[in-house]
DNA sequence: TTACTTCCGCTACCCAGGTATCGGAAAGGT
DNA sequence: ACCTTTCCGATACCTGGGTAGCGGAAGTAA
């Protein structure tokens, strides 16, 4: 949401881009991606198609400040339990996913939809500043997130000699493929088994099993 | 492809499916999929845009088609060596994403772009038919993979009281990870570092250090 | 042959994302 | 006050995915 204000001719009215993004943000959460009309949000916030255009030039970065600002940055505390700690992390991640997967879908909850985030990805993959615009949302958390691996291999809780990127990525990553690829429900006992996963062979080899 | 001969009536042109495949893979690999026009596919294929809506009844269900047709199922070999097996099926995996990643796109090396990958993904969460097709072309290979980390386990070289799907989840999960959300690159070198990651908290207890 | 069925190609059309243009409104500078 | 700049709202338009309806073509069944 660029908001440079130039200082010179008529400004920008300021409450628009807020109506805009809520009415958005309404339609979205009820109706998804694909039914969400760029004509009925700027109907439902009062306000012309070409004023919504002169502050997204598409649809998808329209949807995305939408998910960006959904995202309230809750922190990650380093207790120094690392197993619990990556717990409340990868809970905070899930509900996320699991919020933003049933986004517009009804209350059948067979399907294995993948929702409002594959729209999001894809929308990344179509525009590159989209892609470096939701990193950057994510970035803080998930460096809070290796930060704690870090930390944790620093008091030798962790092993030192593995790539905390790497185990990192093992952590997040079963989550995004079920939801994007296998549509598999990513719920606390399956966060449960990840962390088991990456952890066991995380510990360095003096420590005791738990 | 649905390829009912009802034997009543005028029968279907069996080439005209092959020629709309042909145009329509030929168009994705150049062009990608936004600038891939249904109207563009069917001429090139000599065929009426209603034939081709007679057959795929939405452009996602053609690039889904064209996609599967791409995939040939190369068996992956129990050698009884788990780490290399996984290698071989992880270089498989990623070969294809990293093919499917840059299709469409300039030369542009620095770009990290899902290309098509996201859009299949998103395909897949709009239409649920496409999402089971899909899992359905990979269904075979990752059972093998499955079956593969099975194998291992009743020999010894893993740990038995292990989930293998969730081991399996662990291995393909950051794979996609990095393709469909922080568009780093999936090379030998990063494959070597999951494959290790996901099998040091794999073997036996008792087992002698690699 | 004739009747029936289903496909083909064609055209016309609807819908939604996105663009272009224009008169007028709301500011700042002088 | 007046000019300049930029925004707003409105309309008209382009494009591409997708649908509807039609006459005719290609087959089967009698």
């Amino acid at each position: 949401m660029p908001e440079r204000a130039p200082s010179r001719g008529r400004p920008r009215d300021i409450d628009a881009g807020r109506r805009i993004l809520i009415a958005a943000r309404d339609l979205l959460l009820v109706d998804g991606y694909a039914a969400l009309s760029i004509d009925e949000v700027a109907d439902q916030a009062g306000v012309a198609k070409t004023t919504l255009y002169r502050r997204w030039p598409t649809k998808d970065h329209l949807i995305v400040a939408v998910v960006a600002l959904m995202q309230d940055d809750v922190p990650i505390l380093d207790t120094g339990d690392i197993r619990a700690d990556l717990t409340d992390y990868l809970r905070q991640v899930a509900d996320g996913l699991n919020t933003m997967r049933r986004a517009g879908l009804p209350e059948s909850a067979d399907d294995r939809s993948a929702g409002v985030v594959a729209e999001i990805a894809a929308a990344a993959a179509r525009h590159a500043d989209l892609g470096t615009l939701i990193r950057a949302v994510f970035a803080r958390r998930n460096a809070m997130a290796i930060g704690l691996l870090a930390s944790a291999a620093r008091r030798g809780a962790l092993r030192t000699d593995l790539d905390v990127a790497v185990l990192f990525d093992q952590l997040v990553g079963p989550l995004y493929y079920r939801i994007l690829v296998t549509g598999e429900p990513v719920d606390h006992p399956y966060l449960d088994l990840i962390i088991d996963g990456a952890l066991r062979g995380a510990r360095p080899s003096h420590a005791h099993p738990a």
